[in-house]
DNA sequence: TTGTAGGCGTTATCAC
DNA sequence: GTGATAACGCCTACAA
């Protein structure tokens, strides 16, 4: 009388209705069982150069595929102290404006291994809220796109969570940052509106609480000072289309006439200050008024715009982020590094909304198409 | 001589540096010892509902905050099995055409006490790479902006994992969906449109691969044939602002003339057609030709364009899936139930860029303007 | 290479 | 109301 030894398939069939009748997830004890070896050589299968047989490893990855198994991240988690999931914060309002940013993220990341939690703020001011959500999660990193205090910040160190800033900068801590230098931005902007001739500069600037218009601003007025050009008539805006058109009235109206040039805290001022003069008011730009904004989102180029505007390098950007975000993550068990400072240029986009002077200047050139991240320490 | 109970300060103070100096978490037991309780006692303290006394709850409490303790959400969701992690799937290209979408969806989940997973899919294959990752993670449901064929429903229904579909269909299956009734959208715009006196049609389609958009047109050829019209010429697209161009001059050459009206698979790409008709082909629109498009994206509405479009309702559709997405999740213990299908209705923008008949009839205000949501069994 | 045993941090089930 | 004890599903020495 042979012995019959049941087949790896007839086992899992039967097996694989207990699991099922007992309403439990299949786990790696039910692998081992089926592929008739112990629960750590399962384990070791699903790892990255682990000792193996190649007749074991085939076995349990059979029994696996037929019993659905997949390993539990929330258990392994416990363990190895990884989730695989970082946290990223957002303003609602850098959401809307940067539709690439969470797509770029999220992909750079999930090259890393990694997955995106999201967590959007329909404030700035729900940080506090959210922040003691993120501990929960067990996250293994967070990238910050919103306002944070040196108070959060301390929250993060404590708790030895790494950290990165995306676009903004906290002045009283040393942290990961990367960032496009919108001063530099704002400094190019003018000097090449200057170099053409505009003296009397208008600036509609953007959401009061936003690093990003505040320095764009920034290195506009440092700028023109410079150059001993008189001062700006500055307006506030919301960062959104009404806000554009809205901001040219202001200005014309403060001024007494149209201005030279206005600079826009974003695009899409630009563009409804644009609509406004040339629709509304019957300006011609750029012969009577140049405009220019930041960030060359899409609509910027198109056919009924073509505004002149300066480019944040946004997939490089993110790359950096997912980057620095990880090395940081990998490197954690040891003592924490300095910070470390990514900072790139903005790339500018002559457009057809301002009368410029063409450039020849090496040093303009590069300093306009320049961006390659420069560390500075 | 009298005994000197330490207070609870002293003896956080003291425990934290241990617990500093040993690497460690900072757990429940932690807590537990701090405060002079058990550790059940502390797990309960953050449960809703579970009977403490107001005198532990406070111990508990003030020792936790001494010890920065948070319960560790992976542990947590091993006993629960529960994670109150959602896996989002979105294509990119969604993603980049619908800001709005992943911002509400994520508020609506975050109101439901659980966090979007984003999982982006570079190209609509990606699927089944992307899938089984998902199922690493124990997410409590998955919505899907993306296309899933009947196999994937499948391996669904058999993890038994919560699903909605968001802007998608599967013929084959009966599955939870929250759409927009493109097809009928696409009636509408043919409606007025003829109902203004336009003959001859163009239509430049959007994504191959899009239910979306071909529903769209689906929906416009109907209309046209039940009326009696000629069917419209249709040339090929990829949703971007180029393929409104290129659509056009094709439309022209195809049709050795230009058409009455154009309806284009997206805002985008009516807006490229509309700038390429009036920029550079010099065609007075609406007078020679009248351009339509769908979603009613921000710029449509800019003063340069006021496009005649159809307006998804975004944020009741984000509500809906996250609505019934949750629903399902909380009642997944129980036998599963029949699935559900919400579908809303576009709303008529009429904008400027087509000529139309203003609208008397009470029939066609209302189902012009109607956007609540309606279940089809 | 393989198996045994202990632990990760929580919740659930009971007695008390 | 409170505290012991057993899961949850996995990884990781350590011994074989």
């Amino acid at each position: 009388m042979t012995k019959i030894k049941p087949c790896v398939e007839t086992t899992a069939i039967a097996h694989k209705a207990l699991i099922a009748r007992e309403a439990r997830r299949v786990t790696s004890y039910d692998v081992a069982l089926v592929a008739g070896v112990s629960q750590s050589a399962v384990s070791r299968c699903f790892q990255q150069g682990a000792s193996v047989s190649e007749a074991t490893l085939a076995r349990v990855m059979k029994a696996a595929a037929l019993l659905d198994y997949i390993p539990n991240a929330a258990a392994r988690s416990l363990i190895t102290r990884r989730s695989n999931i970082v946290a990223v914060l957002i303003a609602s309002q850098a959401n809307l404006h940067y539709p690439e940013l969470l797509g770029e993220l999220s992909q750079q990341i999930g090259a890393r291994g990694k997955r995106v939690l999201l967590f959007t703020l329909p404030r700035e001011t729900d940080v506090d809220r959210v922040l003691s959500e993120v501990w929960q999660y067990q996250v293994d990193g967070v990238i910050a796109a919103a306002r944070l205090t040196a108070d959060h910040i301390a929250e993060f160190e404590r708790r030895q969570m790494p950290l990165v800033l995306f676009n903004r900068t906290v002045r009283e801590r040393a942290v990961n940052t990367v960032t496009c230098d919108h001063r530099e931005a704002g400094r190019m902007l003018v000097s090449r509106l200057a170099a053409a001739g505009h003296r009397r500069f208008g600036i509609i600037a953007g959401i009061e609480d936003s690093t990003v218009a505040n320095e764009r601003r920034r290195g506009a007025c440092e700028r023109l000072a410079e150059l001993g050009l008189p001062p700006p008539v500055v307006v506030p805006g919301q960062s959104d289309y009404p806000s554009g058109a809205a901001g040219l009235r202001a200005l014309i109206s403060a001024m007494g006439a149209v201005p030279d040039a206005i600079i826009c805290g974003s695009d899409v001022m630009a563009i409804g200050c644009l609509d406004c003069a040339r629709h509304e008011l019957g300006i011609d730009v750029p012969r009577q008024l140049s405009v220019a904004g930041f960030d060359a989102v899409e609509p910027s180029n198109w056919l009924s715009y073509n505004l002149t505007t300066l480019r944040q390098p946004m997939p490089k950007m993110a790359m950096a982020a997912a980057e620095l975000l990880c090395a940081v993550i990998d490197r954690s068990d040891n003592a924490a590094a300095t910070p470390d400072r990514r900072v790139f240029s903005a790339q500018f986009i002559e457009g057809a909304t301002a009368r410029l002077e063409p450039v020849f200047s090496a040093v303009a050139a590069s300093s306009a198409g320049l961006s390659a991240p420069v560390a500075i320490m």
